[in-house]
DNA sequence: CCGTATCCTCCTCGATACTG
DNA sequence: CAGTATCGAGGAGGATACGG
């Protein structure tokens, strides 16, 4: 038996390992913090709660949805809470939460690491760009 | 005079932060290990050099174009070095370079914190879920 | 064995318009 | 003020086929 192709096979598999993979924690930490504006809005929180607009001015070219979007993501992670108070207008606040502020030494570790090292980084992009023109691509 | 509209400055402030943004070292950083293959390709990298087939066995579900392509980025970083051994069939090694060595204490850091706060994560994740399901959304 | 080139499909994100 | 709803463009990434 077994008329599956290979193609299938590994259609399988790579099912199989995007069910385990979505799961595992680090992956769930690193999809979150590498949204374009999670880390900005995790720094602009870290003095101190910030009402919407407020946020919204300090982020420059963040979109009403975006940055809706990642609040409620952050919120729904239990990374920032959420306070309303129920005036005309309507007002609310954000904030970090501990289990966001224990995030945020993290957050400096990366700040630091690409800080310390993004010189070498920047050597090596340019070494390998300069071989690759140097073996001729002249069209 | 400004003739300007307001969703035209808005544009323009979009694209300078972008800009910017697209500097930032914590960002470039970031950009790279949230990638989903880079932290995966490192790790399996961590024992010492792996061939290019080595990898892709050991890489569950990944494609020849994301491997090859997770693989010359790493290059061109300077985190990963190419070793090719020109037999028939060719031989191609891949190896942390110490750069990329100093990068994995982060991810250990962050897969730390991961093992740490998954549970709080999650824990918030269902309360919230929850607190929606109750506020009655029944159509 | 180690790739590159092409096509094609999701899926994210921004723009826009509307609501309590 | 603080959102929600909808739509469309663009890019990331997988399948497939071919080259050195």
């Amino acid at each position: 038996m077994t008329t599956r192709t290979a193609a299938e096979r590994r259609e399988e598999a790579r099912q199989a390992f995007d069910a385990y993979f979505a799961q595992c924690p680090s992956r769930r930490l690193l999809d979150r913090l590498s949204d374009k504006w999670v880390t900005l809005v995790l720094t602009a929180l870290r003095d101190g709660p910030r009402r919407y607009s407020d946020l919204s001015r300090r982020i420059a070219g963040v979109s009403q949805k975006m940055l809706t979007q990642t609040l409620r993501g952050l919120e729904r992670d239990g990374l920032v809470s959420r306070t309303l108070t129920p005036a005309v207008p309507v007002r609310v606040d954000y904030e970090l939460t501990p289990l966001g502020e224990s995030l945020m030494p993290l957050v400096a570790a990366i700040k630091s690491w690409a800080e310390r090292h993004i010189e070498e980084v920047e050597a090596a992009r340019e070494r390998y760009d300069g071989a690759r023109a140097d073996e001729g691509f002249s069209d």
